[in-house]
DNA sequence: TTTGATGTAACATGAATAGTTACATTATAA
DNA sequence: TTATAATGTAACTATTCATGTTACATCAAA
C-alpha cells in the first residue's frame, strides 16, 4: 500500500468512527469492508491511530471512539501516525555519492536547506486541514449520513 | 529507487552537466562514478532529462550539456522528467471504496480538492527551486568546482 | 574503420508492501 | 462464570515494483 493510500484510507475510517451514531459499533470488520481492504490491514491502521493518541480502540465488543476533537485532529497528524517515514524520507536525498568528488561531497548539504522548505510546505498544507472540515465537506456531499439520532460528539 | 532520491540524483548530474568546463566530456561513466550508482540507471535518468528538454545528450563520444538556461531549469522540471507518475498519484486516493457505503461513494470527491491543495502548495514550491540557484548554493560551499583547471580531475 | 560513447531491451535480483492464517487476549453480556 | 465477539499481533506467503546486470545495436568523431 503506497503512503498515500495508507492516508486516504485512515481518514476514512476516522469519518466513519466520527460520524456514525453511538450505538453502531465501529468494528475492524465494518471498516475493512467500507474501505474496501482486509480486517488485518485495518487494524494496523487502527493501532497505528491509537498510538497516535488520535483514537481509543475498545477491546472485546468495543469498537472505535474519537479521543480528541474533529478540530484538533488534522491530516498531518493522521499522516504521521499511519506512516512512520518522515517526510525527509519521502523527500529524500541519495546517500551512496562519492566523497572524494567536490559534487558529491556537497550534495547532501546543498539540497538539504531547500529541500526542507518543501517538507515545510506540505506539513502546513497538510495541518491545516482538520477533520472537523472534512466532516463539514462530507455533510455537505451526503446529509443522510447525519439525519440520524445520536451522531458521535466529541469536544 | 525511490522518487526522492531520483530527484536528487538528477540534480546531481545537472550540476555538473552545468558546473563542468566545456572540455571536460561529462559522461553517463563519470556521472554515475560520481553519484554513486551504475551506469544504466544514470542512462535512463539523463534519456528522462532530454525528454523533457531539459540536457542535450550527444551520442558517441560526446557528453551531456544543458539545453536550457540554469534559471529557467526548476526543481519541478527536473522532478517531473524523472519521475513519470504525477503528485496525485503520490498523495493518492484509495480506489477500493465501497460504492455501496455512503461514506466510500464520497470519499474519492472528499478529499480530492484538499489533496489538489497539498499537490499545488508542493508545486509552487519546487517550482521555485531553480538550478541557477543550486548553482550560486555550491559556488558558496566549494568555490574550487568553478576555479578552472582543477575541475579536470574529478570522477 | 576504429573507438568510445549512448539507447534500450531483456532478464535477474531484492526489498518493500500487502494479504492470509492463526491464535492469544480482552471486554461485555447473558 | 462462561460464551461471545472483537482486538492485537506474530508468522508466513505472495506480489509487486524498483533496481541492478548483461548484452548488444546504434551512433558520432577522430
Amino acid at each position: 500500500m503506497r503512503i498515500s493510500v495508507k492516508c486516504s484510507e485512515a481518514v476514512h475510517m476516522l469519518l466513519m468512527i466520527a460520524a456514525l451514531p453511538n450505538d453502531c459499533r465501529v468494528t475492524s470488520d465494518l471498516l475493512a469492508s467500507s474501505v474496501g481492504n482486509n480486517p488485518v490491514e485495518v487494524r494496523r491502521l487502527l493501532s497505528s491511530l491509537k498510538k497516535a493518541g488520535i483514537i481509543d480502540v475498545a477491546r472485546g465488543p468495543g469498537g472505535a471512539t474519537l479521543k480528541r476533537a474533529p478540530r484538533d485532529i488534522t491530516l498531518l497528524d493522521i499522516y504521521f501516525a499511519v506512516d512512520a517515514t518522515s517526510l525527509n524520507e519521502l523527500i529524500g536525498i541519495h546517500g551512496h555519492a562519492t566523497q572524494q568528488c567536490p559534487f558529491g561531497k556537497n550534495i547532501y548539504q546543498l539540497l538539504a536547506e531547500p529541500y526542507a522548505q518543501i517538507g515545510e510546505a506540505i506539513r502546513e498544507e497538510m495541518d491545516s486541514i482538520t477533520l472537523e472540515y472534512l466532516i463539514a465537506r462530507l455533510r455537505d456531499m451526503e446529509p443522510s449520513i447525519f439525519e440520524q439520532p445520536a451522531v458521535r460528539e466529541i469536544g
